[in-house]
DNA sequence: TTGCGCTGTTACAATTCGTTAGATTTCGGA
DNA sequence: TCCGAAATCTAACGAATTGTAACAGCGCAA
């Protein structure tokens, strides 16, 4: 997996430097051009990931690249410009741009945005993983199963998996008892939450605990639950 | 084709009414929710192509919120926000929000950056030609074919198709099952809804799904189904 | 007409998950 | 320490949801 490929097209030297620093610090590769001529022509031996433009260029109308590039090409695009006016961003986002950053910007939030950006287009390679290992199991929560050490799969339901997952996300702190009801959308009644035990209950006998000595799950008398063990999400 | 469906989620009633006022002059339908219990309710039976979500709610924290909605469930998010500062944009962007948008807005603005991100989604899946691959299969839909790794042919029908194709349009994400008569027409009555389990077993069947445990299409209890499986479209 | 494939309907099996009820545990006070 | 009330555990039941085999109607081509 290459790192992704950004290009910068602004005619400041000192940006360019910039955001040069700051994306290749933050694993990008990047290319910088002053002139639109320039970066046009390395586009015909390159497929960037991701395209900064800066309006103001010295030689071509910045719009009309941008709409080339975005609508035309299907690049991803993000404008950097100091033009800060609404009327500005509206024209600049209808003609393709995927977003719009005005001038002065915060390195950090440009790398931010551009991630934001990338994170849409890798279905294939991202997959965001939506695996917990915890304690010798692995949680996969896209193929709701659980895998031992010894490989053997047993798979859960969604509404297990809804318990699960509230406890893998805060391992080791208290969890009350209200609060999955309200996040877990438990129905209605306070009546009933017995259903919430019950859920605790079947969750338990996958993680094979022991009854009398549950070792991950452990009850809170008269407050909830804390899930203890050491998480890693993936 | 259906206008895109876009929630509002904020708890001061006059953004939420000058948002639906704009959004439905720009074509979009909407859906609006002061609470995120009452929107996660609704989540439960639609799937909404974009979701506007304000930072501060009333009952429950809405990052956590954003968090669920964009990395795990894959939708896309849009953060409105009267926290300017970058270090809480940089968050916001980082646990999996599409766009930060900061209060007061401009609501033309708003409209071209949901168009924006809208965008992006579609002509993936347009611009593309009518072949998908996920998982070792091909599917043809001019030639209503998959083929396996082996290049072994499997005809489909229109039919399966249809349901095929919509899974492969948005993989990893929720498919409700009033989505699907919707989308696929199937007919009229709730009572015969029966049909759509039906053509789920038989596309199982065809993607040669082991009945007791699905890896590529999976259901979701009371909700609809979820497609697993990394999808590129040719 | 006959035959074939597609698709909805029906019927029944399997699964999920909330509810119930009785057993068990915890905790505070006597 | 012992007791009783409250909280929790869990086996068992049942309603709702979903899976799928089998059947029937339909359109279409030979």
């Amino acid at each position: 997996m290459t790192a992704p490929l950004v290009t910068i097209l602004d005619d400041e030297p000192d940006i360019r430097r910039l955001l040069a620093d700051t994306l290749e610090e933050a694993g990008f590769r990047t290319l910088s051009f002053g002139r639109a001529t320039e970066f046009e022509a390395a586009l015909k031996t390159t497929t960037p990931d991701l395209c900064l433009v800066d309006l103001s260029l010295p030689d071509k109308d910045g719009l009309t690249l941008v709409h080339r590039l975005a609508l035309e090409q299907g690049a991803t695009v993000i404008i950097i410009s100091g033009r800060a006016q609404v009327q500005d961003r509206i024209t600049g986002l209808e003609l393709g741009a995927d977003d719009y950053i005005i001038k002065p910007f915060d390195p950090s939030e440009v790398v931010a945005r551009i991630r934001a950006r990338l994170r849409k287009g890798k279905t294939a390679a991202a997959s965001a993983g939506d695996t917990a290992q915890f304690e010798g199991w692995t949680a996969h929560f896209d193929q709701f199963t659980l895998v031992d050490q010894s490989g053997a799969e047993t798979p859960f339901s969604h509404a297990e998996g809804a318990v699960l997952r509230l406890f893998l996300e805060s391992p080791k702190r208290l969890i009350t008892r209200a609060y999955m009801q309200e996040t877990l959308g438990g129905a209605a009644g306070e009546s009933f939450d017995r259903a919430m035990d019950v859920r605790i209950s079947r969750l338990r006998t996958k993680l094979q605990e022991d009854p009398k000595n549950p070792r991950l799950i452990k009850t809170i008398y008269g407050a909830g639950y804390i899930f203890l063990g050491d998480v890693v999400w993936r």
